[in-house]
RNA sequence: GCGGUCGUCGUCCAGCCUGGUCUAGGACAUCAGCUUCCCAAGCUGGUAACUCGGGUUCAAAUCCCGGCGACCGCACCA
Protein backbone atom coordinates (compact mmCIF):
# COMPACT_ATOMS: atom_id res chain seq x y z
CA UNK A 1 0.00 0.00 0.00
CA UNK A 2 1.30 3.40 -0.38
CA UNK A 3 3.18 6.04 1.42
CA UNK A 4 0.21 8.46 1.53
CA UNK A 5 -2.92 5.75 2.67
CA UNK A 6 -0.80 4.19 5.48
CA UNK A 7 -0.48 7.60 6.54
CA UNK A 8 -3.85 8.33 6.25
CA UNK A 9 -4.71 5.11 8.13
CA UNK A 10 -2.26 6.11 11.07
CA UNK A 11 -3.50 9.71 11.15
CA UNK A 12 -7.29 8.77 11.31
CA UNK A 13 -6.99 5.43 13.18
CA UNK A 14 -4.72 7.31 15.99
CA UNK A 15 -1.96 4.57 15.41
CA UNK A 16 0.75 7.35 15.41
CA UNK A 17 1.29 11.02 14.48
CA UNK A 18 3.02 13.94 14.79
CA UNK A 19 4.25 14.83 18.47
CA UNK A 20 3.15 18.10 19.91
CA UNK A 21 0.97 18.51 16.95
CA UNK A 22 -0.86 21.70 17.90
CA UNK A 23 2.06 24.14 17.98
CA UNK A 24 3.79 21.75 14.93
CA UNK A 25 6.62 20.63 17.07
CA UNK A 26 10.11 19.98 15.36
CA UNK A 27 10.42 17.07 13.01
CA UNK A 28 11.46 13.78 14.03
CA UNK A 29 9.44 12.91 17.12
CA UNK A 30 6.12 11.12 16.69
CA UNK A 31 3.68 9.90 19.31
CA UNK A 32 1.99 6.51 18.73
CA UNK A 33 -1.84 6.33 20.00
CA UNK A 34 -3.73 3.65 21.42
CA UNK A 35 -3.37 1.33 18.46
CA UNK A 36 -0.42 1.96 17.53
CA UNK A 37 0.77 0.75 21.32
CA UNK A 38 -1.01 -1.90 21.34
CA UNK A 39 0.48 -2.83 17.81
CA UNK A 40 3.99 -2.24 18.80
CA UNK A 41 3.57 -4.02 22.20
CA UNK A 42 2.32 -7.06 20.72
CA UNK A 43 5.54 -7.03 18.21
CA UNK A 44 7.73 -6.83 20.75
CA UNK A 45 6.49 -9.41 22.32
CA UNK A 46 6.83 -11.81 19.17
CA UNK A 47 10.60 -10.55 19.82
CA UNK A 48 10.77 -11.86 22.59
CA UNK A 49 9.14 -15.32 22.21
CA UNK A 50 10.93 -15.82 19.09
CA UNK A 51 14.59 -14.58 19.87
CA UNK A 52 15.02 -13.72 23.56
CA UNK A 53 12.97 -17.24 24.87
CA UNK A 54 13.18 -19.16 21.93
CA UNK A 55 17.10 -18.50 22.26
CA UNK A 56 17.67 -18.13 25.86
CA UNK A 57 18.67 -14.38 25.89
CA UNK A 58 18.38 -11.90 28.63
CA UNK A 59 17.13 -9.18 28.77
CA UNK A 60 17.61 -5.09 30.32
CA UNK A 61 16.27 -2.51 30.17
CA UNK A 62 18.96 0.68 30.68
CA UNK A 63 18.63 4.35 31.49
CA UNK A 64 18.56 6.27 28.76
CA UNK A 65 20.87 9.08 29.97
CA UNK A 66 23.95 7.80 30.15
CA UNK A 67 27.42 10.15 31.30
CA UNK A 68 29.96 11.64 28.81
CA UNK A 69 32.39 8.62 29.52
CA UNK A 70 30.39 5.89 28.22
CA UNK A 71 30.35 7.87 24.40
CA UNK A 72 34.06 9.06 25.00
CA UNK A 73 34.45 5.65 25.20
CA UNK A 74 32.34 4.15 22.06
CA UNK A 75 33.48 6.37 20.32
CA UNK A 76 30.79 8.56 19.31
CA UNK A 77 31.92 11.65 20.74
CA UNK A 78 35.44 11.68 18.49
CA UNK A 79 33.54 9.98 15.76
CA UNK A 80 30.17 12.28 15.55
CA UNK A 81 30.92 15.32 16.59
CA UNK A 82 32.06 17.51 13.46
CA UNK A 83 33.30 21.45 13.77
CA UNK A 84 31.65 23.11 10.71
CA UNK A 85 31.66 25.89 9.73
CA UNK A 86 28.91 27.95 7.85
CA UNK A 87 28.88 30.07 4.81
CA UNK A 88 27.24 33.83 6.11
CA UNK A 89 25.90 34.35 2.57
CA UNK A 90 24.94 30.96 0.73
CA UNK A 91 24.58 28.99 3.50
CA UNK A 92 26.95 25.97 2.74
CA UNK A 93 28.84 24.42 5.65
CA UNK A 94 31.91 22.53 5.37
CA UNK A 95 33.96 21.10 7.72
CA UNK A 96 36.20 23.19 9.13
CA UNK A 97 39.01 20.62 9.81
CA UNK A 98 38.92 19.29 6.80
CA UNK A 99 38.54 22.60 4.73
CA UNK A 100 41.68 24.26 6.87
CA UNK A 101 43.82 21.56 6.17
CA UNK A 102 42.80 21.37 2.53
CA UNK A 103 43.63 25.19 2.10
CA UNK A 104 46.99 25.11 4.06
CA UNK A 105 48.16 21.57 3.25
CA UNK A 106 48.67 20.88 6.76
CA UNK A 107 47.32 18.71 9.24
CA UNK A 108 45.05 19.94 11.83
CA UNK A 109 45.19 17.77 15.25
CA UNK A 110 41.78 15.97 15.53
CA UNK A 111 41.00 17.68 18.60
CA UNK A 112 41.49 20.86 17.84
CA UNK A 113 39.03 23.66 19.34
CA UNK A 114 36.65 26.02 17.80
CA UNK A 115 38.90 28.90 18.79
CA UNK A 116 42.27 27.23 17.02
CA UNK A 117 40.20 26.07 14.05
CA UNK A 118 38.35 29.95 13.53
CA UNK A 119 42.04 31.49 14.05
CA UNK A 120 43.69 29.06 11.55
CA UNK A 121 40.16 30.34 8.87
CA UNK A 122 41.47 33.57 9.82
CA UNK A 123 45.17 33.61 9.74
CA UNK A 124 44.46 32.04 5.81
CA UNK A 125 41.90 33.93 4.51
CA UNK A 126 39.96 31.15 3.91
CA UNK A 127 36.68 31.70 2.67
CA UNK A 128 33.67 29.91 1.11
CA UNK A 129 34.65 27.95 -1.99
CA UNK A 130 30.94 28.23 -3.11
CA UNK A 131 30.40 32.30 -3.39
CA UNK A 132 33.65 33.49 -1.86
CA UNK A 133 31.82 34.85 1.41
CA UNK A 134 33.00 35.13 4.52
CA UNK A 135 31.94 32.36 7.55
CA UNK A 136 30.32 32.59 10.56
CA UNK A 137 32.11 31.23 13.76
CA UNK A 138 33.40 27.52 13.91
CA UNK A 139 31.30 25.71 15.28
CA UNK A 140 30.37 21.86 17.00
CA UNK A 141 27.63 19.57 15.40
CA UNK A 142 27.15 16.52 17.07
CA UNK A 143 24.63 13.83 16.05
CA UNK A 144 24.22 13.24 19.95
CA UNK A 145 21.47 14.89 22.41
CA UNK A 146 23.23 16.07 24.87
CA UNK A 147 21.53 16.77 28.50
CA UNK A 148 23.06 18.63 31.86
CA UNK A 149 22.30 16.97 35.17
CA UNK A 150 21.90 18.70 38.46
CA UNK A 151 22.98 22.01 39.98
CA UNK A 152 26.90 21.65 38.35
CA UNK A 153 25.08 20.57 34.89
CA UNK A 154 27.24 17.92 34.77
CA UNK A 155 27.33 16.58 31.08
CA UNK A 156 25.33 13.59 29.91
CA UNK A 157 24.02 12.71 26.63
CA UNK A 158 21.01 10.85 25.49
CA UNK A 159 22.00 7.00 24.20
CA UNK A 160 22.30 7.28 20.46
CA UNK A 161 22.17 3.30 20.23
CA UNK A 162 20.49 1.23 23.00
CA UNK A 163 23.64 -1.13 22.61
CA UNK A 164 25.73 1.02 24.84
CA UNK A 165 23.99 0.10 28.32
CA UNK A 166 24.41 -3.69 27.33
CA UNK A 167 28.03 -2.92 27.12
CA UNK A 168 28.74 -1.05 30.39
CA UNK A 169 26.48 -3.15 32.00
CA UNK A 170 28.35 -6.74 30.53
CA UNK A 171 30.51 -7.26 33.61
CA UNK A 172 27.53 -7.18 36.20
CA UNK A 173 24.91 -9.26 34.37
CA UNK A 174 27.46 -11.78 33.25
CA UNK A 175 28.29 -12.27 36.81
CA UNK A 176 25.43 -12.07 38.84
CA UNK A 177 23.83 -14.35 36.12
CA UNK A 178 26.17 -16.61 36.23
CA UNK A 179 27.00 -16.35 32.59
CA UNK A 180 28.76 -18.70 30.45
CA UNK A 181 30.00 -17.41 26.59
CA UNK A 182 28.31 -17.48 24.53
CA UNK A 183 25.38 -15.57 25.72
CA UNK A 184 23.29 -13.07 24.33
CA UNK A 185 22.12 -9.71 26.12
CA UNK A 186 18.40 -7.83 24.60
CA UNK A 187 17.14 -4.78 25.11
CA UNK A 188 13.98 -2.92 23.54
CA UNK A 189 14.29 0.82 24.02
CA UNK A 190 14.13 4.04 23.19
CA UNK A 191 17.42 6.40 21.18
CA UNK A 192 17.79 9.67 20.63
CA UNK A 193 20.27 11.15 17.58
CA UNK A 194 20.10 14.93 16.44
CA UNK A 195 19.30 14.31 12.68
CA UNK A 196 19.97 17.21 10.70
CA UNK A 197 16.78 16.27 8.87
CA UNK A 198 14.82 14.27 9.37
CA UNK A 199 11.85 12.66 6.89
CA UNK A 200 9.31 9.79 6.26
CA UNK A 201 7.74 10.15 9.74
CA UNK A 202 8.29 6.73 11.57
CA UNK A 203 11.67 5.55 9.22
CA UNK A 204 14.07 8.29 9.97
CA UNK A 205 12.80 9.65 13.74
CA UNK A 206 15.20 12.08 16.16
CA UNK A 207 13.81 9.85 19.30
CA UNK A 208 13.04 6.30 18.16
CA UNK A 209 12.97 2.54 19.36
CA UNK A 210 15.32 0.18 18.94
CA UNK A 211 15.43 -3.66 20.01
CA UNK A 212 18.77 -4.83 20.02
CA UNK A 213 20.53 -8.00 20.54
CA UNK A 214 24.39 -8.61 21.85
CA UNK A 215 25.42 -11.69 21.40
CA UNK A 216 29.07 -12.02 23.32
CA UNK A 217 31.40 -14.90 22.26
CA UNK A 218 34.91 -16.23 22.51
CA UNK A 219 36.16 -15.44 18.45
CA UNK A 220 38.62 -18.60 18.97
CA UNK A 221 35.46 -20.79 19.86
CA UNK A 222 32.96 -19.37 16.99
CA UNK A 223 33.59 -21.72 14.31
CA UNK A 224 32.04 -24.75 15.85
CA UNK A 225 28.20 -24.03 17.52
CA UNK A 226 26.14 -26.42 18.73
CA UNK A 227 22.93 -24.78 17.56
CA UNK A 228 24.02 -24.24 14.47
CA UNK A 229 23.18 -28.04 13.50
CA UNK A 230 19.17 -27.35 13.26
CA UNK A 231 19.09 -24.57 10.62
CA UNK A 232 22.39 -25.62 8.79
CA UNK A 233 19.80 -26.76 5.56
CA UNK A 234 18.22 -23.48 6.46
CA UNK A 235 17.62 -21.07 3.59
CA UNK A 236 18.39 -17.44 3.88
CA UNK A 237 17.71 -14.62 1.21
CA UNK A 238 20.70 -12.73 0.69
CA UNK A 239 21.88 -10.21 -1.73
CA UNK A 240 25.56 -9.84 -2.67
CA UNK A 241 25.55 -7.18 -5.26
CA UNK A 242 23.17 -4.91 -4.23
CA UNK A 243 20.78 -5.24 -7.04
CA UNK A 244 19.52 -9.61 -7.28
CA UNK A 245 18.33 -11.71 -4.33
CA UNK A 246 18.66 -15.36 -3.80
CA UNK A 247 18.05 -18.13 -1.66
CA UNK A 248 21.09 -19.67 -0.31
CA UNK A 249 21.46 -22.43 2.44
CA UNK A 250 23.42 -21.36 5.33
CA UNK A 251 25.86 -24.52 4.41
CA UNK A 252 26.85 -22.88 1.02
CA UNK A 253 26.94 -19.62 2.83
CA UNK A 254 29.66 -20.39 4.80
CA UNK A 255 31.15 -22.47 2.40
CA UNK A 256 31.45 -19.94 0.23
CA UNK A 257 32.63 -17.52 2.93
CA UNK A 258 30.12 -15.40 2.65
CA UNK A 259 29.19 -15.58 6.39
CA UNK A 260 32.64 -16.15 8.45
CA UNK A 261 30.97 -18.22 11.25
CA UNK A 262 28.40 -20.77 12.14
CA UNK A 263 26.98 -18.70 15.12
CA UNK A 264 26.33 -15.91 12.28
CA UNK A 265 24.57 -18.16 10.35
CA UNK A 266 22.26 -19.27 13.18
CA UNK A 267 21.42 -15.84 14.23
CA UNK A 268 20.54 -14.01 11.15
CA UNK A 269 18.02 -17.72 10.43
CA UNK A 270 16.44 -16.79 13.91
CA UNK A 271 16.42 -12.87 12.92
CA UNK A 272 14.62 -14.01 9.53
CA UNK A 273 11.93 -16.43 11.22
CA UNK A 274 11.16 -13.86 13.68
CA UNK A 275 9.96 -11.24 10.83
CA UNK A 276 8.30 -14.57 8.84
CA UNK A 277 6.19 -14.34 11.95
CA UNK A 278 5.60 -10.65 11.60
CA UNK A 279 3.54 -10.96 8.39
CA UNK A 280 5.82 -8.78 6.92
CA UNK A 281 6.60 -10.24 2.96
CA UNK A 282 9.54 -12.31 3.05
CA UNK A 283 9.55 -11.97 -0.83
CA UNK A 284 10.48 -8.48 -0.04
CA UNK A 285 12.72 -8.68 2.19
CA UNK A 286 16.40 -9.49 2.03
CA UNK A 287 19.94 -10.00 3.86
CA UNK A 288 22.37 -7.26 1.93
CA UNK A 289 26.04 -7.35 2.68
CA UNK A 290 27.32 -4.22 3.17
CA UNK A 291 30.79 -3.12 1.22
CA UNK A 292 33.50 -1.86 3.39
CA UNK A 293 32.87 1.53 2.79
CA UNK A 294 29.58 1.25 4.21
CA UNK A 295 30.23 -0.28 7.15
CA UNK A 296 30.14 1.31 10.42
CA UNK A 297 33.83 2.46 11.98
CA UNK A 298 33.88 -0.71 14.37
CA UNK A 299 32.53 -3.05 12.08
CA UNK A 300 34.27 -5.80 10.10
CA UNK A 301 31.21 -7.81 8.44
CA UNK A 302 28.15 -6.49 8.27
CA UNK A 303 24.65 -7.58 6.63
CA UNK A 304 21.48 -5.09 6.73
CA UNK A 305 18.34 -6.88 6.91
CA UNK A 306 15.84 -4.85 4.09
CA UNK A 307 12.09 -4.66 3.12
CA UNK A 308 11.18 -2.88 0.31
CA UNK A 309 8.51 -0.34 0.66
CA UNK A 310 6.99 2.44 -0.95
CA UNK A 311 9.82 4.30 -0.63
CA UNK A 312 12.38 1.66 -1.82
CA UNK A 313 14.55 -0.79 0.03
CA UNK A 314 14.43 -0.04 3.78
CA UNK A 315 17.03 -1.30 6.59
CA UNK A 316 15.13 -2.71 9.39
CA UNK A 317 18.25 -4.47 11.32
CA UNK A 318 21.79 -4.14 11.43
CA UNK A 319 23.69 -7.00 11.96
CA UNK A 320 27.03 -6.29 12.74
CA UNK A 321 30.12 -7.89 13.72
CA UNK A 322 31.71 -5.25 16.07
CA UNK A 323 34.64 -7.55 17.33
CA UNK A 324 35.95 -6.81 20.68
CA UNK A 325 35.63 -2.85 19.84
CA UNK A 326 33.32 -1.86 22.48
CA UNK A 327 34.12 -3.89 25.55
CA UNK A 328 38.14 -2.77 24.83
CA UNK A 329 37.21 0.43 24.31
CA UNK A 330 35.00 0.07 28.02
CA UNK A 331 37.93 -1.48 29.71
CA UNK A 332 40.47 1.27 28.78
CA UNK A 333 38.39 4.37 29.58
CA UNK A 334 36.72 2.88 32.79
CA UNK A 335 40.47 1.30 34.16
CA UNK A 336 38.37 -1.98 34.45
CA UNK A 337 39.34 -4.68 31.97
CA UNK A 338 36.28 -6.29 30.48
CA UNK A 339 37.53 -9.86 30.06
CA UNK A 340 36.04 -12.81 31.45
CA UNK A 341 36.57 -16.84 31.97
CA UNK A 342 35.89 -19.25 29.32
CA UNK A 343 36.30 -22.33 30.44
CA UNK A 344 40.23 -21.97 31.28
CA UNK A 345 40.61 -19.10 29.49
CA UNK A 346 40.31 -15.38 30.09
CA UNK A 347 38.93 -13.35 26.98
CA UNK A 348 37.71 -10.51 26.10
CA UNK A 349 34.43 -11.23 24.46
CA UNK A 350 33.44 -10.51 21.06
CA UNK A 351 30.13 -9.14 20.11
CA UNK A 352 28.10 -9.87 16.92
CA UNK A 353 24.59 -7.28 17.70
CA UNK A 354 21.25 -7.41 15.70
CA UNK A 355 20.12 -3.94 16.16
CA UNK A 356 16.69 -3.47 14.84
CA UNK A 357 14.66 -0.45 14.33
CA UNK A 358 10.89 -0.92 16.17
CA UNK A 359 8.91 2.28 14.25
CA UNK A 360 10.29 1.60 10.90
CA UNK A 361 9.35 -2.23 11.28
CA UNK A 362 6.22 -1.24 12.14
CA UNK A 363 5.85 0.76 9.40
CA UNK A 364 6.86 -1.99 6.99
CA UNK A 365 4.36 -4.30 8.62
CA UNK A 366 1.14 -1.80 8.32
CA UNK A 367 2.59 -1.25 4.13
CA UNK A 368 2.10 -4.85 3.41
CA UNK A 369 -0.43 -5.88 5.67
CA UNK A 370 -2.75 -3.30 4.53
CA UNK A 371 -4.71 -4.79 1.78
CA UNK A 372 -7.76 -3.85 -0.92
CA UNK A 373 -10.31 -6.68 -1.10
CA UNK A 374 -12.39 -4.62 -4.00
CA UNK A 375 -13.76 -2.14 -2.06
CA UNK A 376 -12.51 -2.93 1.20
CA UNK A 377 -9.74 -2.08 2.89
CA UNK A 378 -8.34 -5.05 5.39
CA UNK A 379 -5.57 -4.48 7.46
CA UNK A 380 -4.46 -8.40 7.38
CA UNK A 381 -2.61 -8.44 10.46
CA UNK A 382 -2.05 -11.59 11.96
CA UNK A 383 -4.31 -12.43 14.70
CA UNK A 384 -1.48 -12.26 17.74
CA UNK A 385 -0.50 -8.92 16.50
CA UNK A 386 -3.22 -7.21 16.60
CA UNK A 387 -4.01 -4.68 18.62
CA UNK A 388 -7.82 -5.06 19.20
CA UNK A 389 -8.84 -8.56 18.83
CA UNK A 390 -12.38 -8.61 18.71
CA UNK A 391 -15.79 -6.69 18.37
CA UNK A 392 -19.25 -7.28 19.68
CA UNK A 393 -22.02 -6.11 17.76
CA UNK A 394 -25.88 -6.30 19.10
CA UNK A 395 -26.68 -6.80 15.11
CA UNK A 396 -29.53 -4.37 15.81
CA UNK A 397 -30.28 -2.08 18.79
CA UNK A 398 -33.26 -3.17 20.24
CA UNK A 399 -35.09 -6.28 22.25
CA UNK A 400 -32.74 -6.56 24.70
CA UNK A 401 -29.52 -7.25 22.00
CA UNK A 402 -27.44 -4.34 23.80
CA UNK A 403 -27.32 -5.75 27.04
CA UNK A 404 -26.56 -9.20 26.27
CA UNK A 405 -24.33 -7.74 23.92
CA UNK A 406 -22.53 -5.89 27.23
CA UNK A 407 -22.87 -9.24 28.72
CA UNK A 408 -20.47 -11.04 26.20
CA UNK A 409 -18.74 -7.96 26.23
CA UNK A 410 -17.66 -8.32 29.91
CA UNK A 411 -17.06 -12.19 29.63
CA UNK A 412 -14.27 -11.69 27.71
CA UNK A 413 -12.89 -8.27 28.04
CA UNK A 414 -9.77 -9.36 30.76
CA UNK A 415 -8.59 -11.54 28.75
CA UNK A 416 -8.68 -10.30 25.25
CA UNK A 417 -8.26 -6.66 23.42
CA UNK A 418 -12.50 -5.99 22.17
CA UNK A 419 -14.55 -3.37 22.00
CA UNK A 420 -17.88 -2.69 21.61
CA UNK A 421 -19.93 -0.80 18.63
CA UNK A 422 -23.74 0.01 18.31
CA UNK A 423 -23.03 3.00 16.00
CA UNK A 424 -24.47 2.07 12.56
CA UNK A 425 -25.35 -0.47 10.17
CA UNK A 426 -24.13 -4.29 11.12
CA UNK A 427 -21.92 -4.20 7.58
CA UNK A 428 -20.61 -0.30 8.19
CA UNK A 429 -18.98 -1.86 12.10
CA UNK A 430 -17.69 -4.94 9.94
CA UNK A 431 -15.44 -1.99 7.95
CA UNK A 432 -14.77 -0.10 10.44
CA UNK A 433 -13.27 -3.05 12.17
CA UNK A 434 -11.53 -4.51 8.43
CA UNK A 435 -9.77 -1.12 8.42
CA UNK A 436 -7.92 -1.64 11.87
CA UNK A 437 -7.15 -5.20 11.55
CA UNK A 438 -9.42 -6.78 14.31
CA UNK A 439 -9.51 -10.34 13.35
CA UNK A 440 -13.16 -11.47 14.58
CA UNK A 441 -16.04 -9.76 15.26
CA UNK A 442 -18.76 -11.22 17.43
CA UNK A 443 -22.71 -10.91 16.75
CA UNK A 444 -25.52 -10.67 18.92
CA UNK A 445 -28.77 -11.66 17.01
CA UNK A 446 -32.41 -12.96 17.53
CA UNK A 447 -30.85 -16.38 18.33
CA UNK A 448 -28.36 -15.48 20.76
CA UNK A 449 -31.17 -14.27 23.26
CA UNK A 450 -32.74 -17.46 22.74
CA UNK A 451 -30.54 -19.75 22.52
CA UNK A 452 -26.76 -17.97 24.17
CA UNK A 453 -24.88 -18.63 20.43
CA UNK A 454 -22.69 -15.80 18.76
CA UNK A 455 -22.03 -15.46 15.21
CA UNK A 456 -18.09 -15.07 14.74
CA UNK A 457 -17.43 -13.09 11.44
CA UNK A 458 -13.76 -13.89 10.12
CA UNK A 459 -12.17 -10.51 8.94
CA UNK A 460 -10.43 -12.21 5.78
CA UNK A 461 -12.78 -14.27 4.69
CA UNK A 462 -15.61 -12.41 6.11
CA UNK A 463 -17.28 -16.04 6.60
CA UNK A 464 -19.49 -16.68 9.86
CA UNK A 465 -19.94 -19.81 12.29
CA UNK A 466 -22.19 -19.64 15.24
CA UNK A 467 -21.44 -21.08 18.85
CA UNK A 468 -22.43 -21.14 22.39
CA UNK A 469 -21.22 -18.69 24.44
CA UNK A 470 -20.02 -21.30 26.92
CA UNK A 471 -17.53 -22.62 24.25
CA UNK A 472 -16.44 -19.00 23.28
CA UNK A 473 -13.22 -18.31 25.32
CA UNK A 474 -11.81 -21.86 24.29
CA UNK A 475 -12.64 -21.08 20.87
CA UNK A 476 -11.34 -17.36 21.03
CA UNK A 477 -8.00 -19.02 22.76
CA UNK A 478 -7.41 -21.10 20.20
CA UNK A 479 -7.64 -18.05 17.66
CA UNK A 480 -5.14 -16.27 18.98
CA UNK A 481 -2.92 -18.44 19.99
CA UNK A 482 0.69 -17.99 18.83
CA UNK A 483 1.50 -20.42 15.82
CA UNK A 484 4.28 -22.72 16.77
C1' G B 1 21.25 22.38 6.60
C1' C B 2 20.44 24.55 1.33
C1' G B 3 16.89 25.25 -2.85
C1' G B 4 11.83 24.68 -4.76
C1' U B 5 6.55 23.87 -3.73
C1' C B 6 3.05 24.08 0.06
C1' G B 7 0.20 24.67 5.08
C1' U B 8 -8.15 25.64 5.89
C1' C B 9 -12.68 20.60 10.26
C1' G B 10 -10.48 13.65 11.94
C1' U B 11 -9.29 12.93 6.28
C1' C B 12 -9.45 15.05 1.33
C1' C B 13 -10.61 19.48 -0.95
C1' A B 14 -13.24 24.59 -2.31
C1' G B 15 -12.46 29.80 -0.94
C1' C B 16 -6.89 33.19 -1.68
C1' C B 17 -4.91 35.44 -7.67
C1' U B 18 -8.84 40.37 -7.70
C1' G B 19 -8.89 41.80 0.89
C1' G B 20 -15.31 43.25 2.70
C1' U B 21 -22.37 38.75 2.12
C1' C B 22 -16.69 33.82 5.22
C1' U B 23 -21.23 34.04 10.89
C1' A B 24 -15.41 29.96 6.29
C1' G B 25 -18.53 25.80 2.17
C1' G B 26 -18.53 20.56 0.47
C1' A B 27 -17.45 15.31 0.46
C1' C B 28 -16.05 11.25 3.37
C1' A B 29 -15.50 10.09 8.48
C1' U B 30 -17.56 10.84 13.40
C1' C B 31 -21.61 11.67 17.32
C1' A B 32 -27.13 11.60 18.81
C1' G B 33 -31.97 9.97 17.26
C1' C B 34 -35.16 7.21 13.80
C1' U B 35 -34.75 2.96 10.72
C1' U B 36 -32.15 -1.69 10.00
C1' C B 37 -32.07 -9.64 11.65
C1' C B 38 -25.57 -9.73 8.70
C1' C B 39 -21.38 -6.74 5.17
C1' A B 40 -19.83 1.08 3.90
C1' A B 41 -28.36 1.71 2.50
C1' G B 42 -31.74 5.77 3.99
C1' C B 43 -33.83 10.10 6.93
C1' U B 44 -33.28 14.19 10.79
C1' G B 45 -30.08 16.86 13.77
C1' G B 46 -25.14 17.90 15.84
C1' U B 47 -19.62 18.40 16.83
C1' A B 48 -15.46 20.05 14.24
C1' A B 49 -10.62 24.07 10.89
C1' C B 50 -8.16 29.25 8.51
C1' U B 51 -0.07 26.40 11.42
C1' C B 52 2.15 30.26 14.90
C1' G B 53 4.07 35.38 15.57
C1' G B 54 4.53 40.16 13.54
C1' G B 55 3.34 43.84 9.67
C1' U B 56 0.20 46.57 5.85
C1' U B 57 -5.09 48.13 5.90
C1' C B 58 -11.05 51.19 8.00
C1' A B 59 -11.08 45.77 7.14
C1' A B 60 -6.76 39.80 6.38
C1' A B 61 -8.19 32.71 5.51
C1' U B 62 -6.93 36.15 1.36
C1' C B 63 -1.31 40.84 0.68
C1' C B 64 4.03 41.21 3.02
C1' C B 65 8.01 39.38 6.60
C1' G B 66 9.70 35.76 10.11
C1' G B 67 9.26 31.02 12.98
C1' C B 68 7.53 25.96 12.85
C1' G B 69 5.98 21.90 9.92
C1' A B 70 5.06 18.80 5.30
C1' C B 71 6.53 17.16 0.39
C1' C B 72 10.36 16.97 -3.62
C1' G B 73 15.65 17.52 -5.00
C1' C B 74 20.81 18.11 -2.98
C1' A B 75 23.59 17.09 1.39
C1' C B 76 23.35 13.96 5.79
C1' C B 77 21.87 9.03 7.65
C1' A B 78 26.74 4.49 13.58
Amino acid sequence: MSYDRIMRLALEKGFFFPSSEIYSGPAGFWEYGPLGVGFRNKFVEVWRRELLRKDGMLEIDGSQIMTKDVFRASGHLDSFTDPIVKCKKCGSIFRADRLVSEKTGTLVTEGSSEKELDDLIEKHLIRCSKCGADFGGTKKFNLMMSVEIGGDKEEAYLRSETCQSIFVDFLRIFKVMRCKLPVAIAQFGKSFRNEISPRQSMIRLREFYQCEIEIFFNPNQSDVFQKYDGISKNRLRVCLDGKKSQNMSCSELLKKGILPSQMIAYYLVLLQSFYEKTGLDMTRARFRLLSDAERAFYSSFAFDFEVETSMGWTELVACNYRTDYDLVRHGQTSGREHSVMDGEAQVVPHIFELSMGVDRSIWAILEHSLTKHEERDVLELKPYLAPIQIGVFPLVNRDGMEEKAAEVLSKIRKDFNAFYDRSGSIGRRYRRADEIGVPKCLTIDTETLANDTVTIRDRDSMKQSRVHLDELRGILNTTFLFPD
